[in-house]
DNA sequence: GGCGGCACGCTTGCATACTAGGTGCGCGAC
DNA sequence: GTCGCGCACCTAGTATGCAAGCGTGCCGCC
């Protein structure tokens, strides 16, 4: 029997090794939650579904299960990690002392053409609030933390983030379609931003910390909706 | 022509997986510097050294890449990076936010058991210190942070900062056989500890942020000492 | 009918073969 | 003598083949 579409694809051929794009595509999907938690993978499988040789796929998955995101047993299979409420504990634990870390800085050195970026990031925010488009609500919600990373002068801080942050990010993406938070989360965006522009950095990461911790106050409804994706602990 | 010894082992047979193996082998040799910085590294070449094949060694070097510290350039070779003034900024960033995060929670929840258990890390760097063994000083040293995080309920942090920490760590190490600094950083554990044990988060913090910049005072000298280590920039 | 055991198929882990591309060296022309 | 071109070797990237281990289902036996 062939295995349900998997509806992962790979992104243009020019751009980075297929190792790369085979890692995007997937990593993609499974916080997209296309490929649900729980769900077994094969490296046989994906690579017939992506054109590729298992190598790179293979590659990919080791990455991806030092993201915490997928778990291989050997001899076995690979597995789509259930959200675990430990490590959406030490998920939120990295993000909140990199980025806390991170925005105390920016706060001090942000110039006008960064804060402009900025601005128009949570502009475009609204922009696909009205339009209720929640993929790129999500893409712009990275953006804008990402963007606060940079202007601190380690952007390493968010791509450190970003892969310590498997189990939480999905939660989030989870608590999208709720619309009240999308307008919650963009004037929190705008107090962040206004504390950054009075160079206070105390506000600033008052202020980012209480948005951080948002999202932890849907898991609970999160976790009673949809508790098959979520570890039985 | 064949290389010269590359003075690389795996560890037990027993323990975890050949590419397991293969990253902590090397890991430890490009830490302690006997993979010096600029080295080329041919995975044909650590393959035969380690009476593997290539494909282990590759996932290893892709692991190590992600740490930055070792550069892999396509059809040309993998080389050892040189130590960046930049990525020991941005490593000291992310230890500093993720070790004092985690010390602010240490502080509030340790128990008897760990602080007797960091109380004889610390006697036992003493002795090390007494009889000069600076390897062993520097595993008690990594011992200790270790124990600070696991601590704090996040272990995460400390696994996280070690492999952010690639470049930082070798200079560490560089800096190690200066005999006063060993008993100098003796000390500023000991201050540490105090604070952990007073349950004060303030005085941690600021103890801790102190001793783990210590480093960086020597890094002039060292970078004065080997040149040829550092990457021109 | 229920239970024990064997065998098959699937999985990942590791090894090997092949491809494409880049570097550097050597030769030839000017 | 010097500059330019081309070939040969070496690299990582990818594909494929082989080995070992676990789960499952079927079949025989009790």
């Amino acid at each position: 029997m062939p295995p349900p579409d998997l509806r992962i694809a790979l992104t243009d051929r020019a751009r980075g090794g297929t190792r790369q794009r085979v890692y995007d595509a997937l990593r993609e999907a499974l916080v997209a939650g296309r490929l649900e938690p729980g769900r077994r993978l094969s490296e046989n499988e994906l690579a017939e579904a992506l054109g590729v040789s298992r190598t790179p796929v293979r590659e990919a998955l080791v990455r991806l299960r030092d993201d915490r995101i997928v778990e291989i047993v050997p001899q076995l299979g690979t597995f789509v990690s259930k959200i675990s409420i430990g490590a959406v504990a030490d998920a939120q634990f990295v993000r909140e002392a990199l980025e806390c870390a991170a925005i105390r800085l920016a706060a001090e050195r942000v110039g006008d053409a960064e804060l402009l970026a900025l601005r128009e990031i949570v502009a475009a925010q609204e922009d696909a609030h009205a339009a209720g488009d929640f993929d790129r609500f999500f893409v712009l919600d990275d953006a804008f933390h990402a963007a606060l990373c940079e202007a601190s002068g380690h952007g390493i801080a968010w791509s450190l983030a970003q892969r310590a942050d498997g189990h939480l990010v999905r939660v989030r993406r989870l608590s999208l379609p709720v619309p009240e938070y999308m307008g919650e989360m963009i004037a929190e965006h705008r107090t962040v931003l206004d504390a950054i522009a009075a160079h206070d950095p105390d506000q600033a990461e008052v202020a980012l910390r209480h948005h951080l911790r948002m999202v932890l106050s849907v898991l609970e409804s999160i976790q009673a909706d949809h508790p098959e994706f979520f570890e039985k602990e």
